[in-house]
DNA sequence: TGACATAGTATCCAACAGGAAACTACTTTC
DNA sequence: GAAAGTAGTTTCCTGTTGGATACTATGTCA
């Protein structure tokens, strides 16, 4: 009988499961894949046509979640010198490489909605 | 000015948001990752032996994230006529479609690391 | 017979996530 | 002067997540 971890005691599977924990906290959340597809489709945007384009999220949320993405260094947020002052927000070129991670992401989802609703 | 959605409102990115939607809300928590990742490496595994191999988890998320995963057909749970009575989980055909995912998320958190910490 | 292994369940609780609505503050337009 | 646009913040509330602890039920071994 096994009394302590083997699998996952191995080095390598030590640096998968910190880095999966380490992407998943900065990723969780209800809208940050929303977001940063959006603004990865959308190149510049600000912070109301975020809201209009993000379906279903309030100020609250968004306000709360480009400041998360904009730490993270994953989004980058100007304030232009217009009239009104308006703030546009765009993905950075490191948030550029969460690309291929949302398009398997999606890959994924729309298999299994295959999978579940019929092909 | 723009007062509607233009770019999400596209039906490819409607599709690509809702698959999205799909995987994430299939794959959420603290736990869904860890315990895929350690079944497609370790192959068949036991409650107990995922309780020492998932580090931090407790037997009632166990509990409760094996139910999770097993009723979206991700894994497997057998009952083994052994005595004592054992319970066998492993990932099913269809759990191991997860696995260019589940790499791709590795990978980025482990280049996250390196950017962070240093090269 | 008591310790220990199997596989969970039950109970209680704290913390966090997220939503609705109202509000601030400033500027331009009608 | 009022309305409407900019970009948020504040408050209050609810529901979910997740953890600690204890417990059930069964069987084996020494």
């Amino acid at each position: 009988m096994r009394k302590n971890a083997e699998i996952n005691a191995t080095p390598v599977c030590q640096v998968k499961m910190q880095a999966i924990s380490d992407a998943m906290s900065l990723l969780s959340g209800k809208w940050k894949f929303h977001i940063l597809g959006t603004l990865i489709e959308g190149s510049t945007l600000g912070f109301m046509d975020l809201l209009r384009e993000v379906n279903g999220i309030g100020s609250k949320m968004l306000s709360k979640e480009l400041q998360d993405l904009e730490m993270n260094k994953l989004i980058s947020r100007t304030v232009m010198n217009t009239k009104p002052i308006t703030v546009s927000y765009s993905i950075t070129e490191y948030g550029k490489t969460l690309s291929p991670l949302i398009d398997e992401m999606a890959k994924w989802g729309i298999d299994y909605r295959k999978s579940v609703y019929g092909k």
